[in-house]
DNA sequence: TATTGTTATACTCTATAACTATA
DNA sequence: TATAGTTATAGAGTATAACAATA
């Protein structure tokens, strides 16, 4: 605990009611989940507001590096991993083929499956422009000390695996 | 350091193409950036997933608990709280106002700017339906251990403040 | 002329329900 | 009958551009 310790606590909020004559004072202490709730809604935002030149999506890009990280999949899998339904990703892989990111062939049993893969445009894309469309958050990171930058490394671990459940 | 090093470090990602006969291995490591960036958008995904009887959406309730922690504030101080756009916040807070929960007055000084604060059912929806909304994230987070709390206690603090730029 | 806020409009993201094809 | 995937539809979330009111 030693290293935590050593940091400034999460500040609690003392409310003022600004335009308030009474000057009654009341004091909050947001729980864990509230806090965590909106630093991810906020930075969420953040991250989707950030435009490159393409017009290929926050979504887009995640479920391509999806299949790059982790190879060809069926949509279905790939759905699953992502955390979205069938119907929502199944959008997601049209879009991704017409860019050309992405291809599909049929599953080699199953003929109600498919095997979604990435092209190797698909692979350059990942590479460049997703650097690219990450140098705000790159920016941000680079501000911060070595120690907070591996306090989100270990968050970022803990995170997904709660939202993978 | 010690308290970092104890824990198992994110695992780095081996690519194996399942349906590649050559066999071939690559192997990614990906970046901070991109890991808090999947982590984020996912746990933000599950967060907006989770519904309450209630109809009031996340952003709403996001809006909201930023009355009610920080205390009344124009609508251009609530967008830039909220890191959102004006427009997209007077829409936000005509929602509030239609439910009851927020209210406006004229500004005391300048007839341009207005001042919106939480209505007394806004404090109490706050208290009873904001904890409803964030059952499942509490549940998640009481399956971790003290530790990991504290990861995440911290990173909220630090997401928040690189998302407040 | 600059600032604050709203209205109009459009696009992204995502879900559920209903459907098709295959197992 | 069950499973994988797609199509249809709708609602949430957000932005930019244009406008109105006030400073």
């Amino acid at each position: 605990m030693a290293l935590l310790a050593r940091q400034p606590q999460f500040e609690r909020q003392i409310v003022r009611y600004a335009n308030d004559v009474s000057g009654r004072e009341e004091e909050h202490e947001p729980s864990l989940a509230s806090r965590l709730r909106l630093a991810v809604v906020r930075l969420n935002r953040r991250l989707r507001a950030q435009r490159t030149d393409s017009s290929v999506t926050l979504t887009q890009i995640s479920a391509l590096s999806c299949l790059y990280n982790w190879g060809p999949m069926t949509p279905g899998e790939l759905a699953a991993k992502e955390g979205v339904q069938p119907p929502s990703m199944t959008r997601v892989i049209a879009a991704l083929e017409e860019h050309g990111f992405a291809s599909r062939r049929p599953h080699p049993t199953d003929g109600r499956q498919a095997i979604v893969e990435v092209t190797q445009a698909g692979r350059d894309f990942v590479r460049a422009e997703v650097c690219a469309r990450e140098r705000w958050l790159d920016r941000r990171l680079a501000d911060l000390d070595e120690e907070e930058r591996e306090v989100l490394s270990r968050a970022a671990e803990i995170i997904d695996r709660m939202a993978g459940q």
